[in-house]
DNA sequence: GCTACTCGGGG
DNA sequence: GTGTACGAGTAGC
């Protein structure tokens, strides 16, 4: 029988470990296979570990063996196999060892995982079983249950059909407006939403409260004991929900403690469902199952201003929630029949959104090609980070050549490492950028600049010189010394080629797919080969690391330093073109010619020339151009992009450290400042920019701006009165609540504001838009300016030389600059207009002498100082503007 | 300019 | 369950 790993486990039968392997065949048929003889087992050097440990219970042998280890080049070793009856004792007898001087090897493997990789089985990856059907046990629940004599992996494409269960809960807090505590507050809804119907159903809605077309209860345990019953009978493979895994679920298994009631929806009666709390996050094992949170994801795969359910669903699906404030629940849960169905409604499509985003966006599809390739389970891959995944690859082909793998570092080892990685890695090369608007510039770039490095160097920690020496060693520009690969090949090279080699025959047999669902496999497929790729380096360097060296970090950058310098240096000495900017795997090389071909053409000889000369596998590859170039600073800049799109090409806007949006900002800084990136990079009109923001300063000052675009918005996290400081958005909440006590934003509503013009401080001179609007007050257009155009909108127009005079139109706003002292103490006077902003470096206080990086809000420091302004010349008076 | 702390989503 | 693992953005030095 064969079928698609979705979870796995192990139970203890008679102090005997049994494997339990829960999947799905091709047909949808659930199955638990169970596995046994097959004992947990740790390595051990150091001391005399056989008779350190003749006594303890827990092993069943030992034996010695001969294993390399993996840091350093050297010859097998003879190391303690020691073969353990309960996995869940290793950890005792890992302490134990490490406290008696000794080292454990692999004493930190998770058990399922040890068997899975020794029986080369990964997550979601398909298995052949041999054994019979029919084991006898009632606590697991799957169609089959297979006493396994036999399994291995076989290759299978596709996925086995998944049902999901989609649920979202409502509750009310007994304290009216305040998020709900399960402590204290019962859920009071539950929708559930079926992608294959369950009793006829697509959805269902548990309720507390009689209802038509609602399942009713008559309490919140029976509630709960009736959704037990639900999720058993039909038996997801998947459930999920947005924000799932830290609110309902956590939220859900708390009130069934309360109320006594055992949570057991997974596929194995033995096992309760738990949420373990980490950090300040929850994690949820379901046996048997795989719990997707959707909001999770999202927020991982997706970038959006907002992650709320309706920013989320209203943007990539198009569909909106009922509209329901939270604030409101209570109210239409207390009230008329209509109100309560509303809130029926309500709840039903948040499921059915979580759902729909699921399945419509093949959210899982990424994260499961991920799981085949990693081999860790779907709901690891999810729940854990890129470590957890490339340990256990790396582990599993480390020990296919006969390596063991080192215990993970424990506390002190990390707080060294990080103190030491500080003064000692070096990054990649970025080259200081030619502060100007450039035209026509070819970005060429490395093809996966580290992996090749690290392939064409033979960089390993299998291969990194320590003691034993070999002849005309690889010696990195870092100083570290690696063996040739004709002595010994590294291990993390090799993989690295295989995870290279399979992407491009992925990518080869996507050319030929026409199927849209094999496409999209496929796709997922190479995406993940390279995310696993590229991890790597990161892995080598990352202080959590098993495997985690300096030399091995730092001999993989200055690898790329030296090769893009050289470059450089190839391109500007030989070709006589400049390079404007580069950073780490890049070079921006201005080749001014009319059209893009040709720029494309000379890029490309350029680098198929300079790739004959790179060593090995290294590669630099025409990318695309930039035909009008900006960049502010290092790791900062706006282009006008130009890709191949087969024979034509494909234009976009691109900016790099540059935020157009910001949620402190309002809408007017975001529209001002893509419409100024926008004139300057694709009409090339610097003035033209010039006046448009002129024209956006006019429209402020004279009251023409829409006041939409002025309005600023921030999330009430917690009552007014627990703020410490002022803060704009609660001091608004503040004079909403005087107003009408019953209309005020509640705790979690999102406050939008203005400021309006006013004494005292800004924080004060918020107001509502509405009322603004209604009272016909007038908006405080110098904040606006000052506080949130300028910041941003200075430091492109600093670049072009354009002064904050010009910004204002020719200067009448603004006061007169005097400088009153230049940079020998010399008194000199110059205006504003004479000064570049990108000579301005901020404020200070004539008189206590504070610095300030822009002008405070009130015009005067603190201290009540007058505020100077400090450029690159010495310090000038700020006068202050009356408007 | 860098490091330390906060808060997100959910009701 | 042989596990302890955010991350962007802003405030504060």
């Amino acid at each position: 029988m064969e079928f698609q790993i979705i979870d796995a486990d192990y139970i203890l039968l008679e102090n005997r470990p049994v494997i339990r392997l829960f999947g799905k065949t091709q047909t949808g048929e659930t199955v638990c296979a169970f596995y046994e003889n097959f004992y947990p087992y740790i390595y051990a050097n150091g001391g005399d570990v056989e008779n350190f440990l003749k006594d303890e219970e827990n092993i069943r042998k030992m034996e010695r063996v001969q294993k390399k280890l993996v840091m350093g080049y050297q010859d097998p070793r003879e190391v303690v196999r020691i073969e353990c009856q309960n996995p869940a004792k290793t950890p005792e007898l890992r302490e134990k060892l490490k406290k008696n001087g000794m080292v454990p090897y692999e004493a930190d493997v998770l058990f399922k995982y040890r068997f899975m990789n020794d029986l080369s089985l990964g997550g979601m990856g398909w298995v052949k079983i041999d054994g019979a059907n029919g084991v006898n046990t009632n606590t697991v629940h799957t169609r089959k249950k297979v006493q396994a004599k036999g399994i291995k992996s076989v290759s299978v494409e596709g996925n086995a059909p998944v049902r999901y269960l989609a649920l979202d809960i409502e509750c009310v807090s007994a304290e009216g407006n305040r998020v709900p505590e399960a402590s204290r507050d019962p859920i009071i809804m539950i929708s559930l939403v079926f992608n294959e119907n369950y009793k006829g159903s697509e959805s269902m809605v548990l309720s507390t409260r009689p209802g038509n077309g609602t399942v009713n209860f008559v309490s919140e345990a029976e509630m709960l004991e009736g959704l037990i019953k639900i999720i058993n009978e039909y038996d997801p493979d998947v459930i999920t929900g947005y924000n799932i895994n830290n609110f309902d679920m956590p939220y859900i298994l708390d009130r069934m403690k309360q109320l006594g009631i055992k949570p057991i929806f997974g596929r194995c009666d033995q096992k309760n469902v738990f949420a373990k709390k980490l950090m300040s996050r929850y994690k949820v094992t379901i046996i048997g199952r795989v719990i997707v949170d959707t909001f999770e994801i999202i927020k991982k795969d997706f970038s959006l201003p907002r992650y709320d359910l309706n920013t989320v669903a209203s943007s990539l699906l198009g569909k909106k929630k009922i509209d329901v404030k939270h604030s409101e629940i209570e109210k239409l849960w207390r009230g008329d029949q209509k109100g309560f169905e509303k809130l029926v409604e309500y709840s039903k499509v948040d499921s059915e959104l979580a759902l729909e985003l699921l399945t419509k966006l093949n959210l899982l599809e990424k994260y499961i090609a991920l799981a085949k390739i990693s081999g860790i389970l779907l709901q690891d891959v999810l729940g854990s980070g890129e470590t957890v995944r490339i340990e256990n690859f790396l582990l599993r082909e480390f020990n296919k050549q006969g390596y063991i793998f080192p215990c993970k570092p424990d506390s002190s080892d990390i707080s060294r490492r990080e103190g030491n990685k500080k003064k000692e890695l070096k990054g990649g090369f970025v080259l200081e950028p030619v502060k100007e608007l450039h035209k026509s510039v070819a970005v060429l770039d490395f093809k996966s600049m580290y992996p090749s490095i690290i392939r064409t160097f033979n960089i390993c920690p299998t291969t990194l010189i320590k003691n034993k020496v070999v002849d005309n060693p690889i010696k990195s520009p870092s100083g570290a010394e690696f063996v040739p690969a004709d002595i010994q090949r590294g291990i993390v090279p090799k993989i690295l080629e295989e995870l290279m080699v399979a992407r491009e025959k992925t990518k080869k047999q996507m050319k030929k797919e026409k199927d849209k669902i094999k496409l999209a496999n496929l796709d997922a497929k190479q995406w993940a080969l390279k995310i696993m790729a590229n991890a790597f380096y990161g892995y080598l360097g990352y202080s959590r690391a098993k495997i985690y060296h300096m030399d091995l970090a730092n001999s993989v950058t200055s690898y790329g330093r030296n090769i893009i310098q050289k470059t450089k240096k190839i391109i500007e000495e030989e070709y006589g073109y400049r390079v404007v900017y580069g950073d780490t795997d890049s070079v921006m090389v201005k080749i001014e010619e009319d059209g893009m071909d040709k720029v494309a053409e000379i890029s490309g000889k350029i680098s198929e020339r300079i790739t004959k000369e790179l060593p090995g596998i290294m590669e630099l590859e025409f990318e695309k151009v930039f035909w009008r170039f900006l960049p502010l600073t290092k790791k900062r800049y706006a282009a006008w992009k130009f890709e191949r799109a087969g024979e034509e090409w494909k234009d976009s806007i691109e900016t790099k450290g540059i935020e157009t949006v910001r949620r402190d900002w309002c809408g007017l800084v975001s529209d001002t400042m893509n419409q100024i990136i926008e004139i300057i990079l694709k009409k090339d009109d610097v003035r033209g920019a010039v006046k448009y923001f002129n024209n956006v300063v006019k429209d402020l000052l004279e009251g023409r701006t829409d006041i939409s675009k002025l309005v600023i918005t921030k999330t009430m996290t917690k009552m007014p009165r627990s703020y410490a400081g002022v803060q704009p958005h609660i001091e608004l909440v503040k004079k909403l609540q005087m107003r009408s006590p019953n209309e005020a934003p509640g705790l979690g509503d999102r406050i939008g504001y203005v400021i309006v013009k006013g004494l005292g401080l800004l924080s004060k001179r918020t107001e509502d838009p509405g009322y603004v609007v209604e009272k016909g007050m007038q908006i405080d257009s110098k904040y606006y300016i000052e506080n949130q155009l300028l910041p941003p909108l200075e430091r492109i127009f600093g670049v072009l030389d354009v002064s904050k005079s010009e910004l204002m139109g020719n200067g009448r706003q603004m006061g007169i600059l005097d400088i009153i002292r230049n940079g020998n103490g010399k008194k000199e006077t110059k205006t504003i207009n004479e000064i570049p902003i990108g000579q301005m470096t901020g404020f200070i206080c004539k008189k206590c002498e504070k610095y300030y990086p822009r002008v405070p809000l009130m015009g005067v420091c603190e201290c009540g100082g007058r505020i100077l302004f400090s450029s690159s010349q010495g310090p000038a008076e700020f006068a202050l503007l009356e408007n």
